[in-house]
DNA sequence: GCTTCGGCTGCACAGGATGTCCAGTGAAAT
DNA sequence: ATTTCACTGGACATCCTGTGCAGCCGAAGC
């Protein structure tokens, strides 16, 4: 849809401080508070804003190793493999992609040994025929939207 | 920290409804608003919610190729890389993992022509050996948390 | 040059939610 | 038996939200 400046700006703001509501966000905009209103609707309404629901580190949870696993699926398993891939909630990311590998997918344990259990409990099924797992190590840049958004928004 | 039942009810509602209030969420889950407050205050204590930042959909900006790329770096030019990848909007992930590649990141790009464009900027960088890009396709289990919430909370 | 239109402003209003107290209760731990 | 702790239900003042409206302005079209 196309974002401009003053969109940036807000979901920059929003990202930095989620809890301000429209009112300060209109006052730290320098708009009006109807302004910032029309301006959120328009930007869920067209999906750029998707909601604002709650960000859970799986860490706290008790899971603070991530890896990535790279999967060959046999062919014509894929929709068991993604159903199968599904129900382990230690999946937390599941893609399809083009390349050697047929599936990526992000997996969370509780510690190193524990992910051979969840590699075993993804891995345990008849589809995929061999994964590749790499295990991070270091994270230097977390998921991040801002650098685009504000790219988005100079390109109007 | 460890979550228990209602802890796990809390945040798959707030992530179901996001915009429901503390009020309107200790009617659904028929507590006490004082009890859904003090819970809420805890669980961004303990870093279990990070924060209700907007989740901004890459797509809806513009974006709608995702791919992962493996990289190779030379010996020691390891923080040169992440400096240069952190400075590329494009590139919305950066991991640092064991196994063939030394670096996953996660690239968006404008098109799959435009691709081409960000991975000549994310590899064009003296430190960057070798490049494996993967294309995502499909995305079967987009990036969620609440399965594993929920065990978690199963598993006190 | 003039009109039309869309977006922004500033204001108003009612209804609710929030942050913050507090005393009372029950259950679990010591 | 006593202490501790979480939850309850209520209270209060303050603030925010959703909504509507009239007026203003610049940009686009006639």
């Amino acid at each position: 849809m196309g974002i401009d400046a003053l969109d940036g700006r807000l979901i920059t703001l929003l990202d930095l401080e989620p809890r301000i509501g429209v009112l300060e966000a209109s006052r730290r905009l320098g708009v009006a508070r109807g302004t910032v209103q029309a301006r959120l609707d328009r930007l869920r309404a067209g999906g750029v804003i998707r909601g604002f629901g709650p960000q859970v580190d799986p860490a706290a949870l008790g899971y603070p190793v991530t890896a990535f696993a790279t999967l060959e699926i046999k062919q014509g398993l894929g929709p068991q493999v993604r159903a199968h891939l599904a129900g382990v909630p230690e999946v937390l990311e599941l893609h399809t992609t083009t390349g050697q590998g047929d599936m990526l997918c992000r997996l969370v344990a509780r510690s190193n040994a524990d992910l051979q259990r969840v590699i075993d409990k993804v891995v345990g099924f008849e589809g995929i025929v061999r994964a590749a797992t790499a295990i991070v190590m270091e994270n230097p840049v977390p998921l991040r939207i801002i650098p685009l958004v504000e790219q988005a928004a100079r390109e109007q």
